[in-house]
DNA sequence: CGGGTGATTGCAACCGGTTGCAAGGGCCGC
DNA sequence: GCGGCCCTTGCAACCGGTTGCAATCACCCG
């Protein structure tokens, strides 16, 4: 059916190494012999089979990418960094939705069958100990947007929650605001654990300030609206840091529909800054994480470990930094 | 490195081929040598080389899946179904990001390269002969959220554009709208043809109303604002009818910077049904398409081509229905 | 013109599997 | 106890490539 190696070899009357070098970046072939043999391959459609190639050169160029988060849209974002940038470089991204089941060994088992030259998982929820199985199968891996630590065991690229916590909580307390709290994601989100500490720790410093922290379902719009919802029903305090933006968009959503106004009766601070923040009805003021470079980083980073296995993982912490919008009164003595 | 099939078989003391046939479905083991082989099997760690696998059975279980919007956010729910519906039936997802280069040339290379069993072309702008492109190459293609027609030369699942086009036209005309406008997405995508050719016809029937159509760069947010930046620039229509839920979203931000109100001063009826459309800070008024139901069927329908390539192609064409929230003013007489 | 040099080439083994085929083995009935 | 049948099993070829090695070739120099 498809045409082969040896097809273009006859046709072009050389050997099938005569071909395959052809194809090879760096082997030797003589001018005179690559001209017919890109002759006959292209009068018969020839390109090599990346798959039967990889069996010798143990390279597929493919990328596992995980995620396990479709409710959050910044997560299009992502998906549109991480392709691009994996294309640019050749690298064909192989993607695993771990909505439905979260035992490692399925995904490390499905990505070695397919021989992933790595893996990249694109996860803020997901436990470390997830990650590190693939390291201990050989599998080269990337933890992105994940929690850098001293002496990480895999590779991570990600933020300082703890000190995003911290912002949140400064920017909260200098534009006055007395009774506060945090709408974090799901407990078992290590971002999550880390911003609350950050955000708590930050408060001790300001007494007159109470707060308070509720754990929502998940990063998604629906869990934001229902966290809301409770703290309307038990009496809104004045301001909320939520733990990602598609919370504030719930929770901003569920406070319009009780007739509340932001920041006029609550203020939002957000967290990320993804594109829908921007948008005129949303408005949010936010901490930006910067995904572009987290995502650049991230394959750069899977590109090395590689090229090169042997490298002891590192962990990188990018800068996050307020973004203010419209959704926190201003500070005193501002307008 | 990687443990193979023949370190099994020496564990076992058997022949490669035992070891093959106990991974492989239907084949004749005897209890005794299976159970030898999944010991030393498990005690080693192996699962078969799907990759090399592929070269004998000439199945990967690969799916190319090819989008080119990563601006809307729908296209999330679409990579989520897409996902889950493909890992369900055993099949992987290879992506490809359209964004950058769209020659079908080189999709269709780079997919043959891989050996991807099938591929699933998740676009409503993309050109026909692009995905027909794979047909010629003879890689089995299904066109989602594609445009059906009569005697369709790759299989195609979609909806009837033209007949929502007519559905948006008679919803806003039982409302008393005289001064209608279309927002479109970009003149060179087919779904925008289609609806506003249906629109327009409709209307035909409507001689008290007068419409006009406004392109847009794409179906994105931003491309939405804009438009709706300059209708209000040229003074705004009583209603609009947008090409897609996320040109609404854009619009109505335009409108509400502009400080005019929805559906007060101007009424809006948006394309899709995403999730963002039951927001409360959207409550959008919309056609909806039938995601769920068009991916299942599109990945049930590339499973079929694959298992039996010869199958003429067919067309299938689901039905919308009108999701009423509150973007428009209420029917006369109704409140 | 012979020997030496480096570039080019083909052979054959190999990558990790699958599978047609024929031989071997167990079990049955007679 | 024997022949026959069917289930198991291993051999070896093959899937579509790559690559070490040795042979060949062209060319240069003395």
């Amino acid at each position: 059916m498809a045409v082969t190696l040896k097809d273009v070899a006859e046709r072009a009357g050389v050997s099938t190494s005569a071909v395959s070098r052809t194809f090879t970046e760096g082997a030797s072939v003589s001018h005179k012999t690559r001209e017919k043999v890109e002759k006959a391959a292209s009068e018969l459609g020839y390109s090599p089979n990346v798959l039967a190639r990889s069996l010798t050169t143990r390279r597929t160029s493919l990328i596992g990418l995980i995620a396990d988060n479709f409710q959050n849209p910044m997560f299009l974002e992502v998906f549109d960094q991480f392709t691009r940038s994996l294309q640019r470089r050749g690298l064909r991204p192989l993607i695993v939705n771990l909505s439905e089941a979260t035992e490692p060994e399925t995904s490390v088992t499905m990505l070695q069958q397919y021989s992933v030259d790595g893996v990249i998982v694109a996860s803020s929820t997901l436990p470390r100990t997830f990650v590190e199985a693939f390291r201990t199968a050989g599998i080269p891996v990337v933890h992105s947007v994940g929690r850098p630590s001293r002496a990480p065991k895999v590779d991570v690229i990600g933020i300082d929650n703890a000190r995003c916590g911290a912002m949140a909580a400064e920017t909260l307390a200098a534009r006055g605001y007395r009774r506060v709290g945090f709408l974090a994601g799901p407990q078992t989100a290590t971002s999550t654990v880390d911003r609350a500490r950050g955000f708590a720790n930050e408060l001790a410093h300001h007494h007159q300030i109470e707060a308070e922290t509720r754990f929502c379902d998940g990063y998604s719009y629906a869990a934001g609206y229902a966290a809301m919802r409770a703290e309307i029903k038990a009496g809104p305090r004045e301001a909320y840091f939520c733990g990602d933006d598609i919370i504030s968009i719930g929770a901003l959503s569920a406070l319009r529909d009780a007739g509340l106004s932001v920041p006029g009766d609550v203020g939002l601070i957000g967290f990320n800054d993804m594109e829908m923040a921007r948008w005129g009805v949303v408005d949010l003021t936010t901490i930006r994480q910067p995904l572009t470079e987290i995502i650049e980083a991230s394959v750069a980073r899977i590109v090395s470990i590689v090229a090169d296995p042997d490298q002891p993982p590192e962990a990188m912490t990018l800068p996050c930094e307020l973004i203010e919008r419209g959704t926190l009164r201003p500070l005193p003595g501002d307008g």
